[in-house]
DNA sequence: TGAATAGTGTCTGTAAGACAGTATCTA
DNA sequence: TAGATACTGTCTTACAGACACTATTCA
């Protein structure tokens, strides 16, 4: 009893499916303020969000026209849902290579009035200077980075505010959790400004404070002093520089950090 | 320009569209060997699969005939992946007001030869006694529990090897990154009971031995003592009984575990 | 010299890890 | 009383958190 056997009395209309299949993409940046010499930065973290055009490509008014949404786009049936994000945020911004991962379905019945549409999410990180050079292209008027602190209350697409919330979180816990920071930041980077990339998403006073966080840097075991590298970038007096090495963090609740 | 103008040009059809939407279920569940009186589990981590039958309900021959793979099914439009996997897994074990998550996505060209199928994976944690009586049922040779330990050496349907695979992984990091072990035990379980379960998925000597963890567990801020109530279900000493509380465990790699 | 950033000194407390020793019960 | 499990005592070492103090540079 082959397969071969078995799908030639296979028909897939005997089921229903879907009416279509996206990728959705909640692509975060971080831009600092006032990036003044010789002045740690002040950080913000942004989600970029497209406004949907009142026609389509042919000309006829377009579903949740003149709304808010997150990127994306059907999927191909010749490629996954990844490689999908993958391509439009090369077509979107130009940019390749960078930290891209899955973190949501969103297929709750209704959720997009043209029928059964699933929605595979994903977030991206993407460091401010590859972004720079988008946001001068042409359709630049449609596209816009907006703080995660004032997102949700724009008039947003489809179901897209409880994906951003989702992404939302959840690029706080991967900030927090795992060392996604480094995609934020260059190779070699300040105490401080590591401290501006986890200050975008928590308080606590063991990062905020100048004095702890930058004794904590040295004993954190996944960071690795460059020796004998400093810069002046955030102040005058010269700043040891750090970079993140590849090792597996233990995150483990009934562990102890220490490794 | 209202959406409804917009929906009546639009045309499902224009668009090639998924031949199917499932949802699969990583069911684990874990059984303690020998339960001798006054003696401490071992445990031992398991997921449950079903053999697919060799005929489909009308007699025809079956895809992937013969071979073992994740329980779960075809999701219906007017229900969501969550919902369907909570539905297959209330049939097929008769559980329900469990644990239950979706971890990933499985949309790679050509992973189900009867067309582009999208499956929805998810995991679920059943404690031992809840599936005594699914055990018992008519089709019991149809379901199995495999050790996580020796499942990936089965001849597995679909690309079911790597879901299972991932699946593993992600419940290993749920049981040590959360207070999901809770789901696997009793309200109000000794040391060495909770030890038990995470030394499935663990060898780490700080939860292998008994003298570190028993004082650890007094210090982990998401278990209380239950004050004064002891059990000699594991020892004839009578042993203190803990129980998790409901409180957000911060594991952030930059924090301290103390709160 | 003052202002700003980047640290270090020092103290107190908590906890980890190792290993030996003690407590409680059943058979 | 032996044997098994569940702890506790004690010691050493490490780091966290708080706060004051020092270092380096530019304007």
């Amino acid at each position: 009893m082959s397969n071969e056997q078995a799908l030639k009395q296979y028909d897939a209309k005997k089921y229903r499916t879907p009416d279509g299949y996206t990728s959705d993409i909640a692509v975060f940046t971080i831009l600092s303020e006032k990036a003044e010499p010789f002045k740690p930065p002040v950080m913000d973290l942004h989600i970029m969000l497209i406004k949907r055009s009142m026609t389509d490509s042919e000309g006829r008014p377009n579903i949740e026209a003149g709304k808010w949404a997150l990127p994306g786009g059907f999927v191909a049936p010749e490629e996954s849902a990844f490689q999908s994000a993958q391509r439009e945020l090369r077509e979107e911004t130009g940019v390749s290579q960078i930290h891209l991962e899955h973190f949501g379905v969103y297929d709750t019945p209704g959720r997009d009035p043209r029928g059964w549409i699933i929605s595979n999410a994903h977030y991206a990180i993407v460091p401010e200077h590859h972004l720079a050079s988008r946001e001068a292209n042409d359709d630049a008027s449609e596209v816009e980075l907006f703080s995660v602190k004032d997102v949700l209350e724009l008039d947003l697409a489809f179901d897209h505010a409880q994906i951003i919330r989702d992404a939302i979180e959840v690029i706080k816990q991967k900030l927090l959790e795992t060392t996604a920071a480094k995609e934020f930041l260059p190779k070699e980077f300040t105490y401080s400004e590591l401290q501006a990339v986890l200050l975008t998403v928590t308080n606590d006073s063991a990062i905020a404070l100048d004095a702890a966080f930058a004794r904590k840097i040295k004993s954190l075991p996944f960071i690795q002093e460059v020796e004998g590298k400093k810069t002046t970038r955030t102040s005058k007096k010269p700043t040891q520089l750090y970079r993140f090495i590849e090792i597996e963090v233990n995150n483990s609740i009934y562990h102890t950090k220490k490794q």
